[in-house]
DNA sequence: TGGGCTATATCCACCGTGGATATAACCATT
DNA sequence: AATGGTTATATCCACGGTGGATATAGCCCA
């Protein structure tokens, strides 16, 4: 298969930046919660994960850290790049297009 | 990951046969059609993906083919069991999930 | 200072994927 | 009736991603 180049766990470390998720573990609670606990990424899929899309350009390590959250010296603080950003849209519209077919279908309301 | 138990390419054969593409080549050109040429099923991933969800017992062989097309006999045709619409519909709401939290992140409007 | 949670990292066996290859039936054209 | 392009299904192999366990260690509260 094709799509973009993103794998699911691509796509939903990519959404969970998006959304302002900085570091691994925060991504692994906000796919956890955004898909209701459908979704889980288990630590090996997750940091490889993001390291390939650093790998790739889609992420960067920011060293900046949110300015909110108490120093923790454990956490890697990343994210999107332009291109990841890009990836990341191209995907979400994909995925848009296909909620679409399958209201059309009669699957969802 | 674990999602439900689908693959991406499970959910888009399950999302073509949902919409009425009756075989394997229909769901092929189905699937590209929808993703606007993003998504390409290759020939081995389709009937392996086809094999495996019959295994699951997610889609079953209908040996009853569209009445409009003229006969062919190297189709197969196929369609959804109950469980198989059940697997579709959670995967469908759990994407429309994930659109509406690229809303939210601005990724698309 | 002990225990539970947060956080990152690596390893292995398994499974799905991509793409090539093969086969053959269908259909229009010559 | 032969040719050629498209439709249709099937199988194979190497590669890469996944899941889950395991490891390590810093954080914070009692």
């Amino acid at each position: 298969m094709v799509s973009i180049m993103l794998t699911a766990a691509g796509f939903h470390v990519l959404l969970a930046l998006a959304s302002g998720s900085g570091h691994g573990y925060a991504v692994m609670r906000f796919v956890e919660e955004v898909s209701g606990g459908a979704v889980r990424l288990g630590p090996g899929t997750l940091y490889r994960t993001i390291n390939r899309l650093v790998a790739d350009g889609l992420v960067e390590e920011s060293y900046e850290g949110d300015p909110e959250a108490p120093h923790d010296a454990r956490r890697r603080y990343y994210k999107l790049t332009v291109a990841g950003e890009r990836a990341a849209r191209d995907e979400a519209q994909l995925m848009a297009r296909m909620v679409t077919a399958a209201r059309e279908a009669g699957l969802i309301a």
